[in-house]
DNA sequence: AACACATGGTTAATGGTATTCGCGATTTAA
DNA sequence: TTAAATCGCGAATACCATTAACCATGTGTT
């Protein structure tokens, strides 16, 4: 039973639809395009109306980064349970490849979540970084299921800079695992060549000598899985 | 003997106020907060007066964008020129350093160098990637060096993906030196995650767990120094 | 020295943006 | 039925970029 009103009808209708322009305009403009009036023309209503419903342009920001993160992890998740369960070579290299992917179609949403504007939307105090929970999560779910099989090479924590130790940890308790020290760090260490590479993909750097992103990406992948003690899969399901 | 006219003088003076100008705002501010008005106001003048010296607001940037290249690169060979000339782990260590300490310090200019200011700032057609060449080809030397003296490891032609090799000799081109593409393919592993690195600590993605990040930038040399057979020097000059 | 021209600043105007405020209409709830 | 909450609007303020017309002044020439 809807036990909505109309005007709670009509409030949810417009708010959906402002947020669906909203996104649509940062995707194909960029979040600089992104601008009250532009959304307020396309939903039919002038620009104060919508203060009604979001507070300001960065109010409408943060909508949009809020819907963006959804369908980003959303997507990352889904490549991974497309691969066989007990491949864990595949669903690694299914869920990097899906992040790049997605970045690389959704480039104004990548700069939001994990690039220059998340700075911007997160403010000083700093959204609790969605990415850094969520990717690390998935990602660290992984690095577990290789440890527990016991074949995951990593280094000992007394072999780890102790100046390096307590900020790992800190890492650690974010993604909200209980991995070793040792774990985290290769995880650091992947993490940096993968972003390294999202980075200069997405932001056109490499569009000069590198058109097609995907080569770099596969050698990447060989170091990263051989860094891991793995392979690539020969099983490895694209979507 | 200045044969310069009072007119003429004037106006550089004005240009040097203006740009300086320019490039303290988008430091302190951002890009986005780079505007005409702002600039005029704060060298005396009425904002249309700015469009004799440059391209409206776009021409700013491109200004400030010129300015910064030079600074920054200047930079980075300055901290190399410090080391020891036969010591090229330091040199290496040294000018990695300088890039991470001269973006955290300039991160708006680094948005607009290597960042996700620079399309922006570069267009479709793209200035020639200024950082790709510059900074190509200063550690291409120290690349190259290694290569002279026969200690740097790195692939065989034959062992890189073919769809690879094409994309690694374009870069080895834009960088304009002779280098083997198993040697540019090594300078793209390390640059990948040198600019990982880079980004998150300059758009802030580590500040939750990573506050200082110099840990995490002395663990990835070792890495980066180790893939090349290399040590970090112990005789690292730093400034 | 007087002239004409180029230069570089001004003001005014146009049109875009965000945001606040107060009014009136409409819907909801008592 | 009536009072209150909600919501959209128009007007106003204050930024911004950019162009056009205009005017003073510097420059070089006659």
């Amino acid at each position: 039973m809807t036990a909505l009103t109309r005007r709670e009808r009509l409030r949810a209708e417009l708010e959906r639809d402002a947020r669906a322009v909203a996104r649509r305009i940062t995707e194909e403009e960029g979040v600089e395009g992104l601008t009250v009036a532009a959304v307020a023309r396309a939903v039919g209503v002038t620009p104060p109306a919508l203060y009604r419903y979001f507070d300001g342009r960065a109010g409408l920001v943060r909508a949009v980064y809020d819907d963006v993160t959804a369908d980003f992890v959303e997507t990352v998740a889904r490549a991974v349970a497309r691969q066989d369960p007990d491949d864990v070579s595949a669903q690694l290299h299914a869920a990097t490849r899906a992040v790049l992917d997605w970045s690389m179609a959704h480039r104004a949403g990548f700069d939001l979540l994990m690039g220059a504007g998340f700075p911007k939307v997160a403010g000083e105090d700093g959204i609790p970084t969605v990415i850094l929970r969520e990717l690390g999560r998935l990602f660290g779910e992984l690095f577990a299921r290789l440890l527990r099989e016991g074949r995951l090479p990593h280094p000992a924590e007394e072999d780890i800079a102790p100046d390096l130790v307590p900020q790992i940890r800190v890492y650690r308790d974010i993604i909200g695992l209980d991995l070793p020290v040792g774990v985290a760090l290769l995880m650091m260490t992947c993490w940096r060549q993968i972003y390294g590479l999202l980075c200069l993909a997405v932001y056109g750097h490499l569009r000069a000598a590198f058109g097609d992103h995907l080569p770099l990406f596969e050698h990447m992948m060989d170091d990263l899985l051989g860094l891991l003690g793995l392979t690539r899969s020969p099983h490895l399901r694209v979507g």
